[in-house]
DNA sequence: GTTATACTTCTAGTTAATTAAAAGATTGGA
DNA sequence: TCCAATCTTTTAATTAACTAGAAGTATAAC
């Protein structure tokens, strides 16, 4: 075997699919000027390799307008980080939601708001569990 | 540019890291027999070829014991854990801790007692703020 | 002393990811 | 009509990751 592909969008897909969430669909150009506004400055003919293979991915879905394409994308936002979180959470933590938590409290500083809000969170779904989910 | 490295150890010196962090330093016939353990079976040249990539990346530590190598971990579990999640939390959830959990309910199915761990877990992080961070 | 064993280093082949030049196609104006 | 602009497709170069054969070295066995 050679090398695995990513079983998750790669860092500069993850790019382009943060600018097609936002809008879409877009045409190679404005997929581009939106890149470089990233501060990710590629050749055209770049992006378009590559929106297509993220379309051979199906992580687009690709549509022609004149002689031009259109990208949109073909996974939801909270599809792709799920997995990616998932992926994590297995690969990394063997599945600990807790050992998540613990990690997550040195490596984002919660200020002591954020911890209530979290706390609520947590009730929330508590809650939903004891009513059944919905 | 050509492709970029991971700035995390990839999918099989994680694994090797899993072994190493468990116990060490050990040789590379033992670390191959814990990878055809855990399923990967892989010639003996490549488990050292790995390993000594791992060496030049600074995730291991190299040692001689006779004419044979041993290799020991040179990064916690802790700390390679806390930097991919936290890779994570900026790139996907874009540095949100809330995002996270709110992820991390649906990818982890959680029951009544871990949502009461989690809450504990909080409840403690929130009483070490009030007192400030030891 | 030669041979088998156990280890290494060296070399190299494969695929994914990133990048972009070269070449081809279509359209709109001068 | 032909040229320029704007697209695309085709081709290809580079590096990381993964894998392992070939060859070299040293130790142990007979």
């Amino acid at each position: 075997m050679a090398r695995p592909k990513s079983p998750h969008p790669t860092e500069l897909e993850l790019e382009i699919l943060k600018i097609l969430w936002q809008r879409w669909p877009l045409a190679v150009r404005e997929v581009r000027e939106a890149l470089a506004e990233a501060g990710r400055d590629l050749a055209h003919t770049s992006v378009i390799t590559t929106l297509n293979v993220m379309v051979r991915k199906k992580y687009l879905r690709r549509s022609m307008q004149g002689n031009a394409c259109r990208f949109a994308p073909r996974i939801s936002r909270q599809q792709a980080s799920q997995r990616m979180l998932g992926d994590v959470v297995e690969r990394v933590f063997d599945g600990s939601a807790k050992a998540v938590v613990l990690s997550l409290f040195d490596c984002a500083e919660l200020n002591p708001s954020e911890l209530k809000e979290l706390r609520r969170l947590i009730d929330e779904k508590a809650k939903e569990h004891k009513n059944g989910p919905q």
